[in-house]
DNA sequence: CGTTGCGCCTGTTAGC
DNA sequence: TGCTAACAGGCGCAAC
């Protein structure tokens, strides 16, 4: 399922290949999928058409693309609002924000390609080249966004993540030592940080030595600190290797693990031997989804178990 | 406000 | 063989 490297890697691709064509036709195929936006999927796709993607963005998991301006015609076809110009600020750039889910794909094909079974979203462009949002599940969805280039409002409740440059740690860590909640639920929050999913967050904890349902008001700044710093460095070093194949049309999001799915030493890895002990790792049900973790290097906190 | 549990989705697989 | 149940889990929201 994609977390932050995957969404990267998509994020990248968008960027390379979706960018600085007209929208000439926008078909929802699936109602679901645009469910956050308040115009329906009528007014989503009047929204988008006669613009271009301008750029590609993330924050944690989530992707947006600004938009350029609407057209003329389009405005004029809208109501006649009065835009407060008032001179100083003007008025930020539209986007379209996005959310891949559990199994959702952005895919640029090229004309003439077979629609996939899960197709839910289609933006053609005007060279005949497609911009597709695919998704079995429909965990994930798109909205317009308006003027949400910088940030787009509806996600101003997510933390940055671990990789970008103003993640305040220490921040991260007061926050944490504050709260009761189990430490894996935490890191999960997107609240606090954003980008952690279910499989990463396996992994920052067996690398940093804690089970996940130990409470964060009991772990020392130096153990939040360092599970922090082993966070960043899986993903880092995921998106690196998830980063290395996607060729020109295809925007790489296969919804697994990739490449880095045989680098992974907890997620998935019931009764293997934990690669730093040997002890059988174990697997439980937290938060209705499965953790693995090693019971020798991660101990359980006594009340639990 | 912090905490906790649940429903949304569909396809695959395990088990009877 | 054919059916049901479990599983995959990010996110927003309800209830306390």
């Amino acid at each position: 399922m994609p977390e932050l490297p995957e969404v990267e890697v998509v994020r990248r691709g968008l960027e390379s290949h979706a960018l600085d064509r007209l929208i000439t036709r926008v078909d929802v195929l699936h109602e679901r999928p645009v469910r956050r936006d308040p115009a329906g999927a009528s007014g989503f796709a009047a929204s988008l058409i006669g613009r271009t993607f301008t750029a590609a963005r993330r924050r944690g998991k989530y992707l947006w693309l600004p938009l350029s301006p609407a057209s003329a015609a389009s405005v004029s076809a809208g109501a006649a609002e009065e835009v407060p110009e008032t001179g100083a600020d003007r008025v930020d750039a539209d986007a379209l924000l996005g959310h891949l889910g559990m199994s959702g794909q952005m895919l640029v094909q090229p004309v003439g390609a077979p629609d996939e079974k899960h197709l839910r979203v289609r933006f053609v462009l005007e060279d005949g080249s497609e911009l597709r949002f695919v998704d079995q599940r429909m965990f994930g969805g798109l909205s317009f966004s308006p003027g949400g280039a910088e940030l787009p409002d509806e996600i101003a409740h997510i933390a940055r993540d671990l990789l970008d440059p103003e993640f305040d740690r220490d921040e991260f860590v007061r926050r944490v030592r504050k709260r009761t909640s189990a430490i894996k639920r935490l890191l999960l929050d997107q609240n606090l940080v954003s980008g952690v999913g279910n499989i990463y967050a396996d992994e920052a904890l067996w690398r940093a030595g804690l089970h996940g349902e130990r409470p964060g008001e009991r772990l020392a700044a130096t153990q939040v600190r360092e599970l922090a710093a082993h966070a960043h460095d899986v993903m880092t070093e995921a998106l690196a290797q998830g980063g290395t194949s996607f060729d020109a049309l295809y925007v790489n999001v296969n919804g697994q693990s990739g490449y880095f799915e045989r680098s992974l030493n907890a997620y998935g890895r019931e009764d293997e031997p934990c690669r730093r002990c040997g002890t059988s790792m174990r697997r439980t049900s937290f938060m209705n989804r499965s953790s693995y973790f090693c019971p020798v290097c991660q101990k359980p906190p006594r009340t639990s178990r």
